[in-house]
DNA sequence: CGACTTTGACCTGCGC
DNA sequence: GCGCAGGTCAAAGTCG
């Protein structure tokens, strides 16, 4: 606009060097306009078409962002969802393995059982009556063995000479889990495994032979002697012993089941009592424990666990409740040799001593035990490993000798469970972190022995 | 009032 | 047969 103006002007201004210097001056003037369009270009950039572009470019360049961003989320989830389903499976082939285990742990149970049945009952069939028989069909029981020595002499002389003995029943249990006979003596199979608890005398048959309407407390007995015999059957295992030996200062150990005391004795060589107590978080639990405290130790406390648990148990009870009734499993499916095995990533080892088999000696001579009662002692002391089982006797001590199976189970500070460990009345025991191969064995542990 | 503990009595097995 | 010791029962007491 401005160039027009001035070339109209120039060109009306005439002359030579007017017309060469006009001229040079229109040439400056284009150029110093180009440069001018050129500067102005660069100063002032974006047309609005040009920046609602930029800006819908910007936009998207972020919306992609976001999208990426999000997609690599999704991705991750993804991932995650991955795992976690990888995850399930584990824990579902876990707890199928678990179960099958668990199943293939009872079927040993119930064939070690069954076979010692059978042993006895081969040896009874020739003297069993079909009496017994309907007297098994009718109460769901037994069929005991014929009376031997002093309990068929007892019956007798109840009975005043009655063939009475053969109808008997056998309320105990008939799982022969003894492992050998006493020295000797001979012992009848009742004795050897004993009938669990005075409810199975011989007080009914006499109430019955008398012709009287038995009274509410054969009553009660008899409706005792039904659920323990029902549990008995179900529980071959039931007169395993497993004796826990744990530095406590409280009365008891807390296992995480429910006890109720139901007697109290001072034992032989024992000042301090021992109590019974027993399970009452179902009525009918067979399970009973006695607690006494060591006394060469007093800080020692000795718990001696008997049956296996009926019910269902709490988390934080299942820990030794399986510990023990494994233990015992293991005592009463015990082979003449030597072996080892694991509960709960602790190495029992379950042993005969040489060549007498299977004697047993209490680790504590104040804690005794029945002839009929294989027991396993797990020694959570750390005081002596070595003196834990065979070495805590008295000079003038002489150890029963029964005819039960010794397992020996220490926790000692020299082994690989050196987590024993004591405080504020909660005991646990538990592997070390292990760099190899006991890391796998350290799911379940860890047991906790708290206060009550 | 129910659950639990205490404690003396009772039962059973075993050794002499 | 007797006595001893372990184990259990059950009434009485205690506690929450």
């Amino acid at each position: 606009m401005e160039g027009g103006a001035l070339g109209r002007s120039g060109d009306h201004g005439g002359g030579v060097y007017d017309e060469k210097r006009s001229q040079s001056s229109v040439d400056g003037d284009r150029e110093s306009r180009r440069e001018e369009k050129a500067v102005d270009k660069v100063a002032n950039p974006v047309t609005t078409a040009e920046i609602s572009m930029v800006e819908t470019v910007a936009t998207a360049l972020n919306k992609n962002e976001k999208v990426d961003e999000l997609q690599s989320t999704i991705a991750e989830m993804d991932e995650v969802r991955e795992e976690n389903q990888r995850l399930k499976m584990s824990l579902d082939r876990l707890l199928k393995d678990y179960r099958s285990l668990q199943m293939q742990f009872q079927e040993v149970v119930q064939q070690e059982t069954k076979r010692s049945a059978d042993k006895e009952n081969n040896n009874n069939d020739r003297e069993l009556t079909e009496e017994s028989e309907l007297v098994c069909l009718s109460l769901g029981r037994v069929p005991c063995k014929p009376k031997t020595d002093d309990q068929t002499s007892r019956v007798s002389k109840q009975l005043k000479g009655e063939e009475f003995n053969k109808e008997e029943l056998s309320l105990g249990l008939d799982c022969k889990f003894e492992t050998t006979k006493s020295g000797g003596s001979a012992r009848t199979t009742h004795e050897t495994l004993p009938i669990p608890s005075p409810t199975n005398s011989c007080e009914v048959p006499k109430e019955e032979a008398g012709e009287t309407w038995p009274t509410s407390k054969v009553l009660k007995k008899m409706r005792d002697s039904n659920v323990e015999d029902e549990v008995s059957q179900q529980n071959p295992a039931k007169k395993a012993r497993v004796c826990i030996r744990a530095r406590c200062d409280t009365p008891t150990i807390n296992d995480g089941c429910q006890w109720r005391k139901y007697g109290q004795k001072i034992a032989k060589g024992n000042p301090c009592p021992r109590a019974y107590y027993r399970c009452t978080v179902a009525p009918s639990c067979p399970v009973r424990k006695q607690v006494q405290r060591c006394f060469e130790d007093m800080s020692i406390l000795i718990t001696t666990y008997e049956g296996t648990h009926n019910h269902p148990l709490p988390l934080s009870a299942t820990a030794i409740a399986s510990t023990t009734s494994a233990a015992a499993s293991m005592l009463l499916s015990g082979s003449s040799t030597s072996r080892s095995t694991d509960v709960h990533g602790l190495n029992l080892y379950l042993s005969d001593n040489g060549s007498k088999p299977k004697q047993f000696y209490l680790s504590n001579p104040a804690l005794s035990s029945s002839p009929s009662h294989p027991t396993v002692t797990l020694d959570l002391t750390n005081s002596n490993p070595a003196s834990s089982h065979f070495g805590r006797f008295p000079a003038n001590y002489n150890p029963p000798r029964y005819s039960s199976s010794s397992t020996s189970v220490n926790f000692s500070t020299s082994s690989q469970f050196n987590a024993v460990s004591w405080s504020n009345g909660f005991l646990s025991y538990g592997a070390q972190p292990q760099p190899q191969s006991y890391n796998n064995r350290n799911v379940l542990s860890n047991i906790n022995l708290g206060r009550l």
